[in-house]
DNA sequence: AATGAATGAGTCTTCATTCAT
DNA sequence: AATGAATGAAGACTCATTCAT
């Protein structure tokens, strides 16, 4: 096994020991003992715990910004929605596709040290940032409205990482991953009202 | 100082210390250092390290229960949203007011050990719960709709979440809270359409 | 109470703790919890831990040594015989009737400490002497062969030791006792006797 | 130093150590400041220091079981003797050699813990099962009497223990062992014997 | 490159003893 | 005399990291 293979393997391993067992109750001794190294070799391709958990961290936020696609401002309202809906539907599969990841930054990444809570606060901003941009264009579009649309930013990112964390387990199925961004699009664009009393509102 | 009184200073200085440092990095040392007692004195008082974030975690979480109240269903749409406006806003003043166990809690709390974790995934269970019945109230009203409302009640749950990590920082303000407490019972209720838009969604 | 009944009142409770939990295993706690005294009070008492042990063991050697009686060298063998018998007699009564701390001076008391264990080794040899006096009365009287007297001395404390550690439960019943002293009498005087005297034996 | 020599090392001197302070004021500071290893290393060996105390247990148990031969029933009573005279000095001869184990299981390692109490009541309980058996043989051949067996074993276990507690301090002389046993043999057998043979004896 | 033995700082916890009330 | 809260030294054990082979 070359190098760059059984660096990956190791960080392969390292994740599925993180993710079942927790960044704290990991130790280097089970990341070796799964990976089949012995210990000295676990740091000659790493320089500390800290680093191995950094670096899938690292991996797995650059995967998901990979997913956030820029909206297209057509002139379609629907052609629009779809793009919004792809976009959490993308991010949805990809944190399914890797739920022991999803687990890790959900449940075991914050409160560990000072850098990693920094980074972690920093990815999290930049997603918002990511969401709020989106709406401000429906904004300009004249789709929505004008107003508290950060507040907003942040519910769809708290509304997806609860989804995630306790959200129904049929996950597995794209279908019904497909059938939650759309209600989540459902939700968002129109509220929770009944239609018909939607005018009513202040 | 009597035994009620130290024991809740020691309380008071373990709140800070967790807080500010996490419950794995925060050791024995560093609450009796903040508290100003001896070691021995801290196990007089407390059994284990486990058992005073334990006990802070349950004091927080009840007094979060103790901030939602039943609906009343009034005739009164206006009224029903009152109600719903200071459900929210009373869990964001204590929030507010606790800022550390806020932090703890958001932060820190997960991926301890498996019984605190279970008793975090009971709380938020509970809330979520507890959103639900609110949400099904407005549906026997006539007021909602009747699908999603499990998405709805994690988004509203993790709505807050988010706001309280990531949300503006003057929240030390009674009224930004009231005001984000309007605007989040103004997008759930209403989405973010334009409200001219709202009845083109399929 | 008064001083002197609350004093032994402790040292009764101290030596049914110890005689349960061993030495080391009790706590100064636990003897206070069994005394129904506060923690204070114990100190008010007796100087330490070590202190109280000590005393249980000075008491428990004074009865010991009263068990035994010198040996009247009267003419009549079979009177001789008696007494050895008596002697080893009120022994395994006494014992018998402590069994706490037989059982801590048989397998708690030794290896706590230099001082503990020269106590008990101060005693033991006591005991030897006198075994070894009396079978030298045998001796004179011509009843006893002239050597060996040394080993069988130590064979007649380790013979008992072992009774009362190991030897059959029913010691309670004050026949199964003589009984053994008689067989003991029996094993040792047939081996020690003058070779010329051995058939006079029961 | 390979992990074998470095492990027996280890022992070599928590026997040591074990032998001089006792279990309970031995710390594993003391074991490795003897051995000259690092804290960790110790664990790298040795579960927990309640785990090289029992090796050490073990495998002294092991060696004196090793030193109890079955008596063949020769003809020649003397020959009996002799095998009995030999297996008495063959344990002489191995707890003079390692008095240090000796000392610990004699005075130090009663009461410290359910467990090892137990290991060593049942070591205790073979040694005599083994002597009864013995003399179970001589009584089948003839040469011994009946009854009192089950005392006469405790005896001789007893006597041994105290032999090496409280005997002479010449026993660096293995001539003194011979002596000592063959002095046994005489003491217990006379007492033993059946009385039609009591004569016989040397 | 790979190994795995060695390290030692750091953690939680216990408990005999003291002392202010 | 009595109390019981407070003390802090000491102990067992863990584990990320280093380094000689």
């Amino acid at each position: 096994m070359d190098r760059v293979a059984r660096r990956s393997h190791v960080l392969d391993c390292a994740r599925r020991v993180f993710g079942h067992k927790g960044y704290h109750a990991t130790s280097i001794s089970d990341i070796i003992k799964e990976a089949g190294i012995a210990r000295g070799t676990f740091y000659l391709y790493f320089d500390a715990k800290r680093a191995i958990f950094d670096e899938l961290l690292d991996g797995f936020f650059q995967r998901i910004d990979g997913c956030i696609q820029r909206v297209d401002p057509a002139k379609d309202t629907v052609a629009v929605m779809q793009q919004l809906i792809a976009n959490v539907q993308r991010i949805l599969d990809l944190l399914s596709s890797d739920q022991e990841m999803t687990r890790i930054v959900l449940h075991e990444a914050e409160g560990l040290d000072a850098r990693f809570d920094q980074k972690l606060d920093d990815f999290y901003r930049r997603i918002v940032g990511q969401i709020e941009a989106s709406l401000g264009l429906g904004v300009e579009m004249g789709l929505l409205r004008r107003t508290g649309m950060h507040l907003a930013a942040l519910s769809i990112l708290g509304a997806i990482k609860e989804l995630m964390s306790r959200g129904p387990s049929g996950f597995e199925n794209p279908e019904a991953r497909h059938e939650a961004a759309v209600e989540m699009l459902r939700l968002f664009w129109a509220g929770l009202a009944n239609p018909d009393l939607n005018r009513m509102l202040p």
